[in-house]
DNA sequence: TATGAATGAGAATTCATTCAT
DNA sequence: TATGAATGAATTCTCATTCAT
């Protein structure tokens, strides 16, 4: 319990400064003063941060598998799922602008490269979702033949363009709006 | 002339290391003997490293934007408007890789931010020409009806991640292909 | 006796990584980890890691100068008593490399240069049974008319040399080699 | 000028405060101030401090070979050479204690193993000029049948030690005594 | 105008030592 | 008595920027 409640500060203090400023923003002992650490006892936690980094990042995709999980209708007809998913999704990198900050900063920078790479090549995801779904899709006929990749990019581009748009308060996004962003992206890779 | 020759000189050098490596992974020292010039000398062009960054970004703002307004249909239906738009827009990141990344480094950087923040309130920007090609749609009803972020995100989302995916080399993209996706995601905002 | 155990196991991990490693490459945490203890436990039996180091040295010097005095053939020739020491003192180190290696590092770096001027001074010391050989040597008027400390050099010199090129695995020596060596070191002390 | 001013400034910086606290006893902050450059200067003339440390001891290393070389009676009978190069070392060493102390200290670390090793399978080194000798005496007959470490540390070991003690304050040489040790030692490898 | 050597603040990381349990 | 998690001072090295030439 004591060593959890350390390590949570340290992830957390990172998540929010890195986050915010990015990696080069985020000095290891601005997170510990954060974390009301010792510089030092990061490094009992993580060894490197480097470390920290990816290790945080494994941490919100999991949180975040977990969440487009979540009351999803397996079963139901294809349009069905791809919404749950898509508005799951959103929802979520809405009310948690610090993990999506800090995903989209992972993505771009050579950590990630190698995550998406592997990613492509079918590893754990939270494009695995997606997968299942359009694989079902195409088999009943009811999207597009297109390449996955290309759906994938259907699907989740405007997603993403959106959380960060509103993320950075640019846009104001409600349930309403989101669902219907989710439809619409529907109607790009549907039949 | 001279003076503009270095100056490009070092606009080119950084754009190939900042894109390769990232802002922190292309030191001063490392742009200047790229280019070929002292280390002194940029300071000679740039005020200082953050400002060579944001005028990079500027000039790569310009030149897609001339690109994509090259042969553009102009008093043409909005779905033929659409499309070369997204064509051309596609096409010019694939083509020019290194602008590509270059400028998502920046977007995805505390530079960016305020760069993004600026763009929505109208300032000059590659999303102008699809904002006439949406005023233009919505007014004859050719689009769903959804406030203009929306549609900028239907639209400029798959693309975006299109191009990631293929400069990473995580994908092939084709013309065919190509234009297969900007059709579809037409479909996405058209009513 | 418990004491004592955690004690030699402290002593012991220090002597094997501080030997290999050098004082600045066994941290007192590795030292606690190889010795089986905790990091605190290692500060109940020495006031630091300086203490240790000394200890750990001044144990070594005793343990040599009891297997030195071993078979010390008293009474005898000057010259056997040489002989005596001189092969009782290399085939010692060669035996017990990590010994050997430990005092090598201690006499040299800032903690031994004290020691040695303790020394001189006339301390206890494995000189000192050297210094015993060679009054008798002196009184009998079996060696050169040399101050002491020459012929220490002269004995020990190039014992120690030996005893290093053999332990770093760059020469092979045998009793017989020993043995020559030793007596021909005599014949530049013996008058 | 400028440069080699500068690194020589920092050369002899390193040397001083190596010799006297060791490796870790002489951060590089420490040098930096004591050569008069700021702590970045530094790594404008060595790659590191490893690097450093290890271009100063072959400096040093030349230096003394130049020494040595320096009146040597070539062609002259095995012990005259063998005189000439033990005086001229050992006056050498007395004369620059700090490159001797420094040398040591290269010795008995990490370091400077992989030399010792280099060494004893025939590199460049200062015994080479011991090896000429002895080679030389062995031919003639001048020197009893001993292999060449052997020789080596005869003729080595007293001299190393009676610098080492020397320098420490722990003994006082001069020309005479100095004369009369390495003829002793002589005694100790001639037929 | 152009240079590049010099700088020093700031970054990641290590480790002897302490102290609450 | 024994522990080992926590600490933070100290270390090596980097790099944007300056300035004498």
């Amino acid at each position: 319990m004591k060593n959890s409640t350390k390590r949570e500060e340290i992830i957390s203090a990172a998540l929010e400064l890195i986050a915010e400023h990015g990696f080069h923003g985020a000095p290891m002992a601005m997170i510990a003063e954060k974390a009301g650490v010792g510089a030092g006892t990061i490094y009992r936690y993580f060894p490197s941060k480097d470390a920290l980094i990816a290790e945080l990042y494994h941490e919100l995709e999991n949180k975040i598998t977990a969440a487009v999980k979540e009351g999803y209708p397996a079963g139901k007809p294809t349009e069905e799922c791809f919404l749950h998913v898509g508005n799951a999704l959103l929802k979520y990198f809405i009310n948690n602008p610090l993990e999506f900050r800090y995903i989209e900063q992972y993505h771009n920078s050579p950590y990630g490269v190698s995550v998406r790479r592997d990613r492509m090549r079918g590893k754990t995801d939270d494009r695995n979702i997606y997968r299942a779904i359009l694989e079902q899709g195409i088999m009943n006929k009811d999207l597009k033949e297109l390449p996955f990749f290309i759906q994938f990019a259907l699907a989740l581009g405007p997603l993403l363009m959106l959380a960060r748009d509103h993320i950075l308060g640019l846009t104001q996004l409600d349930d309403k709006l989101i669902n219907q962003t989710i439809k619409a992206s529907w109607d790009s890779i549907k039949r």
